[in-house]
DNA sequence: CGAATAAACGAACGTTCGTGCTTTTTTGTA
DNA sequence: TACAAAAAAGCACGAACGTTCGTTTATTCG
């Protein structure tokens, strides 16, 4: 009776291995329908199993939806931060981030597109932890782009960071609502010419 | 038992007062929660009206949200489109059109944000009719920035049209989440940046 | 092997969803 | 003022939602 289990243990357990697989799935269906769109009776039966036994992994679909957002964090993280951190600080860097956030979203062409796109537009009405989550994980991507532009000697880092911004999410805004590819190309040079205003 | 109606009509009767009341509180609704979060249930109540006499105004939900989408875009026009249609063509259209978006924006401290920026988002994975009527406004957006763009002797207007839809909407995006209004600043420059590029 | 615990299951709950059918109230007009 | 049409309400439905519960199957470990 005492020390009772409600949920799976998230060590070395199967338990961790099944949880890493439903959080896999959550992450491809709430980038189509959102994180609120997001069910576990439709998660359970697309990965063969019973409602329950997903529901037993986080106990609410809040703690659902706020591991999902850690775990698309942590795909964030591998995509885009990981193969940037190659090139050195400052402005090689910047052009390293923003080309590889760009790929990721042109390649991804089998998923719903930019997580952190569609859960954002969903949760900047939407008060709560799961809205503070998300808006922890872009703060501290503006933030790595603000600390990046400061160090490349933009002379405003911070509206330098929202413009990188702006035109990323736009290309993928656009492409994901109109099919065109141009719009990577657009976003490419329009970046490509902000870098070279920078100071040598 | 002949002829039956089953929808109010939509012309002069008191129907279309009703119907316009419940599309005002539709498109509040929608730009927080979305055009699917947007339930009957919750928009009849919130009007002190039945689910049923709601309901008997559209025949289906697909139909209210596709007058929710056609409601939004008849308020755009009229808070947009219309300011700015007393600019002359080319720069100076294009440098209003801008500024009332922003504005609108900017002062829509009450709803939920942008309409377009929510709904693209949520439907841009999601096809049938809503996400078609969606595309077709913003392309009708784009359509004209780029017409503008192309009087006003851009290179290449649609790279044009595209960079100043990417800024406007990251500005929202960047708002909505930060609350920083910083963020309408660093736009209206770039605009202005962009525009002073243009051929005199 | 056997006991203990982790993991998943299946059924049921109360609620809300969209939708259909019927009835009542309101409206406009002859 | 009477009456037909329009508008709104009432009621019920099947399905899906998140959640809880008791039980059963797998796994781990002494």
């Amino acid at each position: 009776m005492s020390n009772v289990t409600l949920e799976p243990r998230r060590d070395g357990g199967k338990g961790a291995d099944t949880r890493a697989t439903i959080l896999a799935r959550a992450l491809d269906l709430a980038s189509v329908d959102g994180l609120e769109g997001l069910t576990i009776g439709r998660l359970a039966s697309e990965l063969g199993m019973s409602k329950s036994g997903v529901f037993a992994h986080f106990g609410s679909k809040q703690e659902l939806q706020l591991a999902t957002v850690a775990a698309a964090a942590e795909r964030f993280r591998i995509a885009v931060i990981e193969p940037a951190l190659r090139a050195p600080d400052g402005a090689l860097r910047l052009r390293a981030m923003a080309a590889a956030y760009l790929d990721h979203l042109e390649g991804n062409d089998y998923s719903g597109g930019c997580f952190w796109a569609a859960t954002s537009a969903e949760y900047d009405d939407r008060p709560g932890p799961v809205r503070e989550a998300i808006a922890a994980a872009l703060d501290a991507w503006l933030g790595e782009l603000e600390r990046q532009a400061r160090l490349a000697g933009a002379a405003d880092p911070g509206r330098f960071a929202f413009e990188l911004y702006a035109v990323v999410m736009g290309a993928n805004s656009r492409f994901r609502m109109s099919g065109d590819r141009a719009v990577f190309g657009y976003a490419r040079e329009a970046i490509e010419r902000r870098l070279g205003e920078l100071p040598t």
